[in-house]
DNA sequence: AGCACGCCGACT
DNA sequence: GTCGGCGTGCTC
């Protein structure tokens, strides 16, 4: 007799936050016909003291624990069928390696909620519902008593419908359709895949025809676009035109946009444009919504899907083409939990699945930009505008030769006036999107500036501290301005708030329309003031990135920027490119053809380069020059980053373990630096601090984060916090 | 994350 | 005398 074997085991992922898949012995197999178990099947198991169900990621590994301790699946769900095929189980693998973040939330953050839950089935295939000849001769007769079954065969005499329809011409539709189906009269098959019929789309410009052409060609193999086309050149018809292409060749398409993107306008475009009913899923739908969604997407019967982030994980059998629309946009990454980029996540998905990717912004991302400069992904730029709008023109406001009330420059006011006599609609937009404080003399412009960084340095108001999230330096704030000895420091950043009723004070009788998460939180209330703003009256609109993003506001026609040295002079090294990407999305809220609007720059500092640079020359330049400084500074995308964030109720305990952490960081190339305070220091009651990581390439920055994470769990500090790794961070 | 076990305060 | 507070440890 041979000796013990060693056992072989399924390993899974289950829904825990522990950083190894677990291995379990294979289920009883009563019958011989049972089919193997593979890859991408749900199963439940036993799970210390409860169930849980997880998905088989591999099978036939050797077992890594002790055999004594193995437990067997208790059964696989969904008949043995896999529910994320082997592509997608590539990629999340992939996704929880890079990312460090643990295999069984990935896994299960891919499936729809309905399938984590053990009594959650895979839906049945729907069925549409065909009058058979019976069916028809018995409408031909004569009426009798039956006038549902009569009015349901009416329904159908035109064509076949899916339960949906059938479901609107009565309630009692299910008893009514299993009557004529014992008649004989109506017969069911499964519903066919969706099919395109493209139809309309406007002519071309060349712009648009050489990039159509060029994304075209790659079609079948991996190759990553960059379309940087400025606001009106025409991005969503080369979107298109490709996935027209795709799918004629018998492709799927995915779609990706911004949280805020995904709008009935742009659902009805698509749906018009390629004749056909797209899968839809964002975080809005019911979870029999989601799972009928993304069934319909894994089973080939939707070509076509739109959603936001977390769509990407949708198993598609035909992909051929991802498309990523505003690719700057910062809803891409996902904030908590597993922190991905859906962004570096979807080019992942194509140069595994060998298609091309589109990313699609008038604003790319230095990222982008970067890799498009060395050769990695095709540029392909739009500077002619389709629909010929204008965009308005800048005006720089100097701050310092300026009386202000709450913020707003009298110049601002005055002409906020000359809008409203006028007829139009101004906007006052607060450009506050997660700028830490500075201090700032409101006389001469100083600004609080480490010494050694060259960095701002933020400004605490509680602690009185100016702090340096580059090199963790603290010193106390100065009373005056070191520089002119004035007493005017202000906090930049603060009291915007006032401004709306600032506002309503000096335009009693206008209306004065705040879009902020506070104000629009209330169902429906944010349509209700568009619709408002639609109409066209007089009105003043204040508001945050929500009024960048959203609608078109065709009567504004003056823009006013309020805080726009809060970025100049920001500790996040990224606030330039997010404010030159603001900048043109507000400026391309406002205007029409025939009445182009203004927008207005407040600042202490209007000599800026920056400033000078984004006006006079236009984002492309600009966004090379902040390239230039982030090559020069050694700063993300040309140098690789990640955070140790931790938090804890008591500061100490935040600041005790990540201390502890950076004592243990490993040799290599990439230096750790801190604990420093996150800009948002408290949040509901816990301290947040972060460690960051940065080196000059990905695989040291990995090789170092894989031996640390093993010590890091082993620190006993650790327990008292709560902490997570953050690859490739956007903010702190 | 759950869910247990385990050892100290105010209460049916 | 118990019910229950949340510290600590484990889950293949």
């Amino acid at each position: 007799m041979s000796g013990p074997s060693p056992k072989t085991v399924l390993k899974l992922a289950l829904p825990v936050p522990l950083p190894h898949l677990f291995d379990y012995l294979p289920p009883k197999t009563p019958a011989a016909s049972e089919s193997p178990v593979v890859p991408g099947v749900r199963a439940v198991v036993p799970f210390g003291r409860r169930k849980l169900v997880g998905v088989v990621v591999e099978c036939g590994a050797p077992a890594a624990v002790d055999s004594k301790r193995l437990l067997r699946v208790s059964r696989i769900l969904d008949d043995g069928v896999p529910v994320i095929d082997t592509s997608l189980l590539g990629l999340l693998r992939w996704c929880w390696q890079y990312y460090k973040h643990a295999p069984g939330e990935v896994l299960l953050a891919a499936l729809p909620p309905a399938l984590r839950k053990p009594d959650g089935l895979l839906p049945e295939p729907p069925l549409r519902f065909l009058i058979t000849e019976a069916g028809r001769e018995q409408l031909a007769g004569p009426p009798g008593r039956a006038p549902a079954q009569r009015a349901m065969l009416k329904a159908l005499a035109d064509g076949p419908l899916g339960e949906d329809e059938l479901a609107a011409t009565g309630s009692r539709w299910r008893a009514v359709l299993k009557r004529v189906s014992e008649q004989g009269w109506v017969e069911s098959e499964p519903e066919p895949a969706s099919t395109a019929r493209p139809s309309g789309g406007h002519e071309l410009t060349g712009e648009q025809a050489s990039a159509v052409a060029a994304i075209r060609e790659d079609l079948g193999q991996f190759r990553c676009h960059l379309l940087d086309g400025v606001t009106g050149s025409g991005k969503t018809e080369v979107y298109l035109k490709v996935l027209e292409q795709v799918l004629r060749d018998g492709g799927q398409g995915l779609v990706l946009v911004p949280e805020i993107g995904l709008t009935p306008q742009l659902l009805r475009r698509f749906r018009q444009r390629l004749g056909l009913e797209p899968a839809v899923l964002h975080s809005g739908l019911s979870a029999g919504e989601r799972l009928a969604a993304w069934d319909a997407a894994r089973t080939g019967r939707a070509r076509l899907v739109i959603g936001t982030r977390s769509a990407l994980f949708t198993p598609m059998p035909e992909l051929g083409l991802i498309v990523l629309d505003e690719e700057h946009d910062t809803s891409f990454k996902q904030q908590d939990g597993f922190r991905y980029s859906a962004r570096d996540v979807a080019v992942k998905r194509a140069a595994d699945g060998e298609l091309p990717v589109i990313l699609g912004s008038a604003t790319p991302s230095l990222e982008s930009l970067n890799n498009a400069q060395s050769g990695r992904y095709r540029h392909h730029r739009l500077r002619h505008r389709a629909n010929r709008a204008v965009l308005p023109a800048w005006r720089v406001l100097d701050m310092r030769q300026q009386a202000n009330v709450q913020g707003l420059a009298a110049a601002s006011v005055e002409a906020i006036e000359e809008t409203l006599e006028q007829g139009g609609q101004a906007m006052v937009f607060l450009n506050r999107r997660g700028y830490a404080p500075v201090l700032m003399c409101q006389s001469c412009g100083w600004h609080s500036e480490c010494a050694r960084c060259d960095a701002s340095l933020t400004w605490h108001r509680s602690t009185r501290q100016l702090c340096c999230h580059h090199c963790g330096s603290q010193r106390r704030a100065p009373e005056l301005c070191p520089d002119c000895r004035a007493d005017a420091l202000f906090g930049l950043g603060e009291g915007t708030q006032q401004i709306e009723e600032a506002l309503g004070r000096r335009f009693p009788g206008v209306p004065v329309l705040r879009f902020d998460r506070d104000s629009t939180a209330r169902k429906g209330r944010f349509g209700e003031q568009v619709e408002k703003v639609m109409e066209g009256e007089p009105c003043i609109l204040v508001g945050t990135q929500m009024l960048a993003k959203g609608h078109h506001f065709p009567g504004v026609t003056l823009v006013v920027v309020v805080n726009v040295d809060q970025a100049l002079y920001s500790a996040d090294f990224r606030a330039l490119e997010r404010l030159g990407q603001t900048l043109l999305q507000v400026a391309g809220r406002a205007g029409r053809m025939e009445r182009p609007g203004t927008v207005m720059l407040q600042t202490f500092h209007p000599e800026h380069e920056a400033l000078a640079l984004l006006i006079g020359e236009g984002y492309e330049a600009y966004a090379g020059w902040l390239l230039e400084d982030r090559r020069a500074a050694g700063l993300p995308p040309c140098a690789f980053q990640a955070l140790l964030r931790a938090e804890a109720h008591l500061k100490s305990d935040v600041e005790t373990f990540l201390q502890a952490a950076a004592a243990v960081f490993p040799d290599g190339g990439c230096r750790v630096y801190g604990p420093l305070p996150a800009l948002m220091e408290r949040v509901g009651g816990r301290y947040r601090m972060y460690l960051m990581v940065q080196g000059p390439g990905r695989p040291e920055l990995h090789r170092q984060l894989d031996a640390w994470l093993p010590l890091l769990r082993g620190l006993r500090e650790g327990r008292r916090v709560r902490w997570a790794i953050d690859v490739d961070p956007q903010e702190v």
